[in-house]
DNA sequence: GTCTATATCTTGATAGAC
DNA sequence: GTCTATCAAGATATAGAC
């Protein structure tokens, strides 16, 4: 009894840590947010960090980044699959993204983008956790092409450049606090699609 | 004479400082980057810098964006002015976005991309130069679509997302290390223009 | 495991000699 | 206008009481 709950209280504490990593770096990047500031906002004590993550910041983001890479893995297959149509599935699915934009006040909507610029030519285990998963993402959109009938390699690549355009596009909204960019990058991506299932 | 020396002196030391604050927020970011690390990147005692910025960082910071800002944009008409088809002339533009890319050893080949995320949620002034550049980018880009024959409002939201699709290609190809995510934004971007041209 | 206090370093910014 | 010394506040990280 005493066992479990101490466990669980453990592995609370561990995990609000995280949350407020992930939520911090994502509206004020890694160089911008102190370890102070995420126990802080994770009401743990500030100790609690180096106990958890004794690889201290960079262990602490390298996790936020592969973690929160995961959850939206999941949410772009969530999003797809219902669909038969991969072009309306991109187009919708951009729709979606530009509600989430204007739902959060414009604060980024993609867990990494900002850490990804920001350690992309300034520390490598970071870079390379965001590499990882931006690769997963498209491999991911990719299968779904795939099976859509884009043929062979093609399938992947307009994986990528869709999910260019969408961080483009959060890159563009977040700036001039407008949905519009990626509204109109939702008519492009079903585009491109488009174009790639025509070529097969 | 004396005065001519000297003036020309201080807009030498005003403007190394500027070069220094540009190259050093896009590779290492806004909040990544030291003003004690300007003053000594650009040769200059570290007083000066509030001599000629006495707004500090963020007046550096907004002058970086603002002035890197119009010169890329110059950069963008004088890739684009000699092709009169907007599909090759986009297409191309990305495979010599690409080479650039690699021959920066994938450093920020965008100016102001890393500042505008990290502070899109945290600094409004910064934000605003950000997006005044993007605006000034998606306007030049969308008047040669416009000359090129896309029709009405879909030259501009075109022009919004090619610049969209090279801003994410650039985030996966300098996280990756690679320039196939450029290459193959360029094949979707061609894609884009060539579907927005039959939309007319 | 929790929590506090502190060590050490770096930050942006300022004062003042020259 | 140049340059140095310094400030107060912030950072990351650690030591040690409980």
């Amino acid at each position: 009894m005493t066992g479990t709950s101490k466990d669980t209280h453990t592995r609370d504490t561990r995990q609000r840590i995280l949350t407020a990593g992930t939520e911090l770096f994502r509206r004020r990047g890694y160089t911008g947010t102190g370890m102070k500031q995420i126990a802080e906002d994770a009401g743990a004590p500030f100790g609690s960090i180096y106990h958890f993550f004794p690889g201290g910041k960079e262990q602490l983001g390298e996790e936020v980044i592969r973690t929160s890479g995961a959850v939206y893995l999941g949410l772009i297959t969530t999003l797809m699959e219902p669909y038969t149509d991969p072009v309306a599935a991109t187009h919708d699915a951009f729709t979606a993204a530009a509600d989430t934009l204007s739902e959060l006040d414009f604060a980024d909507p993609c867990p990494i983008a900002t850490v990804a610029l920001e350690v992309a030519s300034t520390n490598d285990t970071l870079r390379r956790a965001a590499s990882d998963v931006f690769a997963r993402w498209i491999d991911g959109l990719g299968a779904y092409y795939a099976a859509a009938g884009v043929p062979g390699p093609a399938a992947r690549e307009t994986a990528g450049s869709v999910i260019a355009l969408l961080e483009g596009a959060f890159m563009l909204g977040r700036t001039a606090r407008s949905t519009a960019p990626v509204l109109a990058a939702g008519t492009a991506a079903a585009a491109v699609v488009r174009a790639a299932l025509d070529e097969g």
